[in-house]
DNA sequence: CGGTATCCAGTAGGATACTG
DNA sequence: CAGTATCCTACTGGATACCG
């Protein structure tokens, strides 16, 4: 449960509080835009840093190396640096960042899904 | 796709490319740390305004109304205010709500799965 | 109790330029 | 080509105060 605090001030507690803390933070980490949107474009196959500045519409240079560090810091991403002139940088999802791809996916599929339904209530909504 | 730009400018894309646009829309509007949180919090049952700030834990006041008028125009949640003194506030997720919901509850348990990994990559990472 | 408005500090994030 | 650093604006989001 990552919405809930949980019980107060057992000693016992502590790990489970380090733990849900953690948890929270990695949540926060992840549950981005970019961050989404670059482990959606992953997930199809390997891509190198300006395939995917083309494949994340609208991504600039920045959040997309800044959204990479992390996500390979959480290891969800496999950098791969080829020392070739001019460089060529491949990332990769890892098996974890695969499984919660899958999860993407289906919040991808749900947009596309209801796309009718917000419309209207949108303009419901907007009166 | 949410990624890919649809092929350019032929004139029967024009409701391709409108589509695409809203889902981006839409994805942005929810992919996001309190948005994603509230609908998880929903997804265990109806709940005040006052219940859901406990239960989101470390959402301000501002935070949460901002996000609750997103979801309602969005279709996701369903408001119910009951003309009471002092006011009584309900927010039930809709159908399309609770099944975003079994999305959003698949990254949380993936987040809680891959606890030891990541802590793991990130010590990694950071030496 | 729940919502809105105001203020403002902190930061996200774009543009640009430079390195290997 | 990919990464880092700098600058600078615009917006996010917290604190506070006040209405119904």
């Amino acid at each position: 449960m990552v919405t809930k605090q949980l019980l107060k001030g057992l000693p016992e507690d502590a790990d489970l509080r380090r733990a849900d803390s953690l948890a929270r933070e990695i949540f926060s980490d992840i549950a981005n835009k970019w961050a989404l949107l670059i482990i959606e474009a992953l997930g199809e196959r390997t891509l190198r840093f300006s395939e995917l500045r083309a494949e994340v519409e609208g991504v600039s240079h920045k959040m997309l190396t800044q959204n990479l560090r992390m996500l390979e810091r959480n290891g969800l991403v496999d950098r791969e640096v080829h020392p070739t002139v001019p460089p060529r940088v491949e990332y990769t999802l890892t098996g974890p960042g695969q499984d919660l791809r899958a999860a993407v996916d289906v919040i991808c599929g749900w947009t596309h899904q209801h796309l009718g339904h917000i419309e209207n209530a949108r303009t419901r909504f907007d009166t």
